[in-house]
DNA sequence: TATTCGTGGCA
DNA sequence: TTGCCAAGAAT
């Protein structure tokens, strides 16, 4: 029926990349890569997910597992609450559906950490049905293809772009049309230099046809980002442990930091430290270490200090024990270094 | 509707 | 070096 998706799946079917997750269509399998892939490279992804269904090779394995350890398993992922929601969902779907995962859009998009785009992507790639998934390669191949100049991050365009999507989805192979149309966003239509002269559906394409490839898709600009800065401490104690911290604040929420003060001066520091029980006998300048996030900038003056261990705090022989935030799992691992400051 | 939430790659 | 942004969702 529709021209565009027996293109799309012909090129598809020719030019997939070999990714683990497309060797099964385990539902299970299936939702933790796309929970994994929100924001994130696929190259990147490879690795953890290969792991995690590895050591938790069911949804019941996962809705048991305690929190550390599934932290570490994402560790250096990013976005924490990904997993935690996961974990959440695991244990709604054991308890409410007997371990079996729902099959319908209004029973996922209840579902914790499930939203348009993965229900969508998978209802159609798991369970073959024709349902829309945009994520943000389909909005670069849809904006693209139909010479759509509206800004994408607006509510109305994001609808228009789904209702297209939507027509265009192939009626007998939606899960090849999805895996296709996102495949097309990532190897051919990316956001630079796209490589028109292998796209299986250039010759109907407005861009290519009106040139307008490094203009479309149109996004507004995204803001500055804050600054923060900390004096940061790698504590060592008389048995040769380290001084962890684990998170309760939303940002790493489950994950562990080094102890730090939001501060200037390092006398300040020192003193909010000791105010909270730490009884330091010496530090020693480390460097200057910077970590960016999505919206925020951390400054860390880093201090190596030896405390005594008088005082009830959680420790680790190696910072491996527990999943350390990669902004201060650097600092463990690696050489000294400073950032301008 | 706007902000929050990680990290690594790339131009 | 800096900013953008990648298989988004929650609040």
């Amino acid at each position: 029926m529709s021209h565009f998706s027996d293109k799309l799946i012909a090129w598809y079917v020719v030019n997939p990349r070999d990714l683990p997750w497309r060797q099964t269509e385990n539902p299970y399998y299936i939702w933790v890569s796309e929970i994994m892939l929100q924001q994130t490279q696929a190259v990147t992804v490879i690795p953890y997910y290969l792991r995690f269904i590895q050591t938790l090779p069911t949804i019941q394995d996962l809705a048991v597992c305690e929190e550390d350890k599934l932290l570490k398993l994402w560790e250096g992922l990013g976005y924490y609450s990904r997993v935690r929601n996961m974990q959440k969902t695991a244990i709604e779907i054991m308890h409410k559906y007997d371990g079996v995962f729902p099959n319908t859009y209004d029973l996922l998009i209840q579902l914790k950490g499930i939203g348009a785009y993965t229900a969508g992507a998978i209802l159609s790639i798991a369970f073959h049905q024709k349902i829309s998934a945009v994520d943000g390669n389909v909005m670069r191949v849809i904006s693209r293809y139909f010479g759509i100049q509206d800004d994408i991050t607006l509510d109305t365009t994001k609808k228009q772009i789904n209702q297209l999507n939507t027509t265009l989805l192939s009626d007998e192979q939606p899960h090849l049309y999805t895996q296709a149309i996102i495949e097309l966003g990532a190897t051919v239509c990316t956001k630079h230099q796209p490589k028109c002269d292998v796209c299986p559906v250039r010759l109907d394409c407005i861009s290519r046809q009106q040139n307008l490839q490094s203009i479309i898709p149109i996004k507004t600009k995204a803001k500055a980002k804050k600054e923060r800065r900390f004096i940061t401490f790698i504590l060592e104690d008389e048995q040769g442990r380290f001084v962890v911290e684990k998170v309760t604040d939303n940002l790493l929420k489950g994950l562990y930091l080094l102890p730090q003060v939001e501060a200037d001066s390092l006398q300040y520091a020192i003193e909010t430290l000791e105010s909270s029980g730490y009884r330091i006998q010496y530090t020693e300048p480390l460097g200057i270490y910077k970590h960016v996030f999505t919206h925020l900038i951390w400054y860390m003056d880093v201090y190596y200090g030896r405390i005594d261990s008088s005082i009830n705090h959680e420790t680790v022989s190696s910072f491996d024990e527990v999943p350390m935030a990669t902004a201060h799992k650097q600092i463990t691992t690696k050489e000294k270094k400073n950032v301008k400051y």
